[in-house]
DNA sequence: CTTAATGGGAAGTGCG
DNA sequence: GCGCACTTCCCATTAA
């Protein structure tokens, strides 16, 4: 479950996020709303589980909550890496992230972006779409 | 009105 | 000692 390269630096926030949205079992916490975009969001209910892993993760003195960790997101909307999207718990990765992020970046470890198929049709079909969505018609 | 979500100044922590 | 990358606090604003 950890990933563990040789000499594994410090584990960046926007790296965790992105290995969550990676694992099929954090589905409940945060998910894709357009993979090749970067576009994705948090599962309300969920959101303060994964902000509780995080901060596991890292060690923090005190319980990581989805308010600290969104507090870290907007710092990344300052140096860019990860903007705000006006949408509920939305947000998408810069596109030099992604490209950073990659799945070649991972080759050869446990973790593996399942290969996409339906980006923009799966989130069109998203039931809770609507109650999503604020604003903007793109964003 | 109530609650969930958003936004940000500012001080504090841990690490390389 | 320094700076980065958050972390913690806390309070104000806005959307639903």
């Amino acid at each position: 479950m950890s990933l563990s390269v040789t000499g594994r630096r410090k584990l960046r926030l926007f790296e965790y996020l992105f290995e969550s949205l990676c694992n099929s079992e954090m589905e409940s916490c945060i998910q894709w709303v357009d993979k090749t975009k970067g576009v994705f969001q948090f599962i309300s209910k969920n959101k303060e589980k994964l902000a509780e892993l995080w901060g596991q993760r890292k060690g923090n003195r005190k319980p990581m909550t989805y308010q600290k960790m969104a507090r870290a997101l907007r710092n990344y909307a300052r140096t860019g890496e990860i903007t705000k999207i006006r949408r509920k718990l939305t947000y998408q990765f810069s596109e030099a992230v992604l490209q950073r992020l990659s799945p070649s970046h991972f080759l050869g470890k446990d973790l593996f972006c399942s290969q996409y198929g339906q980006p923009d049709q799966e989130y069109l079909s998203l039931n809770h779409w609507n109650a999503n969505y604020y604003g903007y018609g793109g964003y």
